[in-house]
DNA sequence: CTGAAAGCGCTTACAG
DNA sequence: CTGAAAGCGCTTACAG
């Protein structure tokens, strides 16, 4: 069976044109420094002139290792999937893998017997690192993978566990600030939206909100909680308005909170930012697109991915497992949302 | 070098506990029929004690087959990866792949020399099918990749070329149904903010609007362009609002672009529904969070994900290159923005 | 239905 | 700096 794909070019074919023996060829490939000027370049005319590249299953199943680094998103029928940020974060993994010549592999077990699966299949030396995409509950996977050697990385600090490595956004920050954005603009009733309390980042965002309602001696009694939908950030808002006729001020844990909550204050008469200033968080592109537009605390989301792939890939160099934590800033976009209302 | 990671479990350490050869032990994990079934659940039981996977990279050399579909994103930088649909279209994509026992490989090339790396590696074998997710000019990798054996399908229709494989969404019903139902809700003089005339997925809705007009007798004069974003929307909503005083009707081939000319009527003093009814195209989160909700045409992305993949995945089955391709409708999702004014 | 054997494309001590 | 050789974990005609 001449297989019509598989017929590619090998590196004994590569050798041979070179005329060097395998070992030398390979050498190369594997930037190998003991080889000579001589027969470096004669191999890497001789790859360029036959097109070949390398196979990397042989490779990694000669070398133990697999240059390529594994992408897991257990729960793909959750939000994350359709989080606004998911792509950007995607992109800046891509962008660091291939700048470092690794392959990504994608994971989105749909149940939980896939995830075992999986877990068998990461764990057998078919990934060199795994990029844990989860900003909920840690799970055992990262534990035994761990314990087989292989680095594990968490987007989002993992709720619960501390001896992980993680990249995350400073979500207490994000909050403070936005918060002392709206007090800066002389908003003095401020409400907070928040995510649910199982939420790390979500109760992150809303410590944030509290400091700086403190430092400011204002009351931070004003909170809802949602479930960082659109919906939810209605309802949320329709409540606090219900309850306090005073609010001046929103911050939303999310943007899609916050669109929520300015529909709720559409329909209840309130203007914005005349009556009450908003806020929101991720910059998604809903912000751009509510009326009026709505300031956002702008997260480095492909940032985030980028150092995400550097550490676990560094790692995977080393023996040693030290967790790796890193905490990036965000910034905030204003928009007329929270502008000073036109007097 | 005792690999920590690699130390995995062999076909062989299987096999001698199942008292069977390798060859009878590797026969049950592909499948092969021609095995007792006293041996069968002998190896079955062994694998299961062991814990043992299959080692993907030795199965994909010896074989020649990879058990792995490559996902290719040719554009990393342009608007696909931050389109609304991209997750959706993954996570279709990535259900049918893990129902079928596949591996997705997602390929981001950030540069056009990284297209070129790429365009070998996939030409070597290493997967067994591919997926082209792009939307703009079909460039010369399908065909390389089909010259060698290996079956490639698009997502969407790629402008240009016939001969090729591809599941789409069928925009010209969506962008004649979009116009039909605000036809009938009573609206006459219809504008239409279509994207770029070199993107046959905007062409495509513009000619729905055409058709839906002109069997209605209504003339479709009132066109402007844009480049699928917001702010182009914005300035073409602006300048046929400046052209025409009497639309009292958009049909937008984007929401973001709806969302865009939402906020030049509002800028302009029109309102929505009232004195222009406006509907979308994608029903993304945007369509939600405008003020009032976006009418939007809601396509099937994560069927179109799925069938891609089953569709590659057969061809690369058999032999026959035999282009497919497939049509998926799209249905109307009827929010505010297109409600007949309340009287 | 089963096993011994060759082979997939590469890497890597080992001995020069 | 270089090559012969063993080996990575699996599959697959081939011959029973």
């Amino acid at each position: 069976m001449e297989a019509a794909s598989g017929s590619s070019i090998t590196l004994a074919q590569v050798a041979r044109l070179a005329g060097v023996s395998r070992a030398t060829a390979s050498r190369v490939f594997s930037g190998n420094p003991a080889v000579s000027l001589e027969a470096c370049s004669a191999v890497e005319r001789a790859a360029a002139e036959l097109g070949y590249v390398p196979n990397r299953a042989a490779r990694s199943i000669a070398s133990g290792r697999s240059e390529s680094v594994g992408v897991v998103i257990p729960e793909p029928r959750s939000s994350l999937f359709l989080d606004p940020l998911f792509p950007r974060l995607l992109r800046g993994i891509g962008e660091e893998l291939s700048a470092s010549g690794l392959q990504m592999v994608l994971f989105a077990p749909p149940s939980p017997s896939d995830v075992q699966r999986l877990e068998q299949y990461l764990a057998g030396g078919h990934v060199d690192a795994v990029i844990l995409l989860t900003f909920h509950e840690s799970d055992t996977l990262s534990v035994r993978l761990q314990a087989r050697g292989i680095p594990v990385i968490y987007g989002g600090r993992p709720s619960g566990r501390f001896n992980v490595s993680f990249v995350d956004v400073d979500n207490h920050a994000g909050g403070r600030s936005a918060t002392e954005h709206l007090i800066a603009q002389g908003r003095r009733r401020i409400a907070h939206i928040a995510g649910p309390l199982r939420s790390r980042l979500a109760s992150d965002r809303a410590q944030g909100f509290r400091e700086a309602m403190w430092n400011s001696a204002l009351r931070s009694d004003l909170v809802a909680h949602g479930e960082m939908d659109r919906d939810s950030g209605e309802v949320a808002m329709s409540r606090l308005l219900a309850e306090s006729h005073d609010i001046d001020a929103v911050f939303a844990a999310s943007d899609a909170m916050a669109a929520g909550a300015m529909w709720a204050m559409q329909v209840l008469g309130r203007r914005v930012p005349d009556d009450v200033a908003i806020i929101g968080f991720d910059d998604s592109p809903l912000a751009a697109a509510t009326q009026p537009p709505l300031s956002s605390v702008r997260q480095p989301i492909e940032d985030m991915g980028r150092e995400m792939t550097r550490l676990v890939v560094s790692m995977s160099g080393t023996r040693m497992q030290t967790p790796q934590q890193m905490i990036l800033g965000s910034e905030l976009q204003v928009r007329q949302s929270t502008l000073a209302a036109a007097s």
